[in-house]
DNA sequence: TGCTCCATGTAACACGTTACATGATTGC
DNA sequence: GCAATCATGTAACGTGTTACATGGAGCA
């Protein structure tokens, strides 16, 4: 399980509470690793259990029911033994390649309808993060470790959807291939 | 879940039993969609009660407990449908995003030793991919629609494997800039 | 008053993984 | 005879998804 390292990693970089953390998975991190509210709540009361992360009221008078959180030695040490063990690769493991095993076995189905949307889905994804790293990395600027990692995360996902991007033109290339309509199997 | 319809697009390739298929999904479609027996025995057992496939035992005279599997038409009909609903798209959800961003927080954790062990591990498939490829793609060789398609998605896994090799040399490079190591945060 | 957003949770279910179990056949 | 492989399964658990529930705060 990895979730509880990924909210440390949250947690370090800044106090929050789960709604926070919630929200901040639903953009810039969760382009990376998304996570729902309820398992966030489930994986912080986890953790708080384990005795990594501790909580407190947020400094607001008791206005509000918000509990801030924040890492623990423990939790830190956690997080420095799990970063170094290795890790699972991503597999390459989507619906689509089903999907076109099915049309070439059956017969056509229609996929390339189902494969544009899928290039309006990277490209806009694609821009969203050519606007951040635009914003945060501009050209000739100088910067430290920290951020030239992030900007090594940001152009990791600038990859990937451009890399999609070009496989959908290339998958539509050949669902349209003319010889494909004229001499079916 | 589509476990079951990539079993279905499986067994229309070829009647099989649950052995069989886990062990092709051990190996050609198991590149692109992965799955342990426990899951296909599961499986095929809820899509045999769903009448979307029928067993026989096989024609070995009963030497062996093997039981051969054939889809249904009703099978065949929920294969169609499932193939034109919208497909989820496979997420970029990789452990080794969550531990460059604790690096990025905590500190140098030593990351470039994994990613060199990846590296290794995208080098030995996409040879994998490339050989399957000419072996069964070669070219100049004339392909009808159905061999079209199964190249495409071996060629999915090429780009796949040597997109992440490429990323692999880009973050060994940005891990051991010097000016990483010379001005820390 | 009613709507939206803030903030936290419970419950049930679907899917995937790991460990364990059983027995037959094949090859040395 | 013994080991490896064939062939099928049960059980328990971890994680992810979906639906539902609760209540306060801010604003028109």
């Amino acid at each position: 399980m990895s979730l509880a390292h990924a909210l440390m990693t949250s947690l370090l970089e800044r106090a929050s509470s789960g709604y926070d953390l919630a929200r901040r998975f639903d953009k810039s991190i969760g382009f990376f690793w998304h996570a729902t509210h309820q398992q966030i709540y489930r994986e912080l009361a986890r953790m708080e259990k384990a005795g990594w992360i501790a909580s407190e009221t947020a400094p607001d008078g008791g206005r509000t029911r918000k509990k801030l959180y924040r890492v623990l030695p423990a939790g830190q040490d956690e997080l420095v033994r799990w970063a170094q063990e290795p890790a699972p690769m991503l597999e390459l493991r989507d619906e689509l390649m089903v999907r076109l095993r099915a049309d070439a076995v059956i017969g056509p189905l229609g996929l390339d309808t189902e494969i544009e949307r899928r290039m309006g889905l990277h490209a806009t994804r694609l821009k969203v993060y050519q606007a951040i790293e635009a914003r945060d990395f501009p050209p000739g600027g100088e910067f430290g470790r920290e951020a030239r990692l992030q900007h090594l995360i940001l152009k990791t996902g600038i990859m990937y959807e451009a890399g999609w991007l070009g496989w959908c033109k290339e998958a539509l290339a050949v669902l349209r291939e003319p010889a494909l309509i004229d001499h079916p199997a």
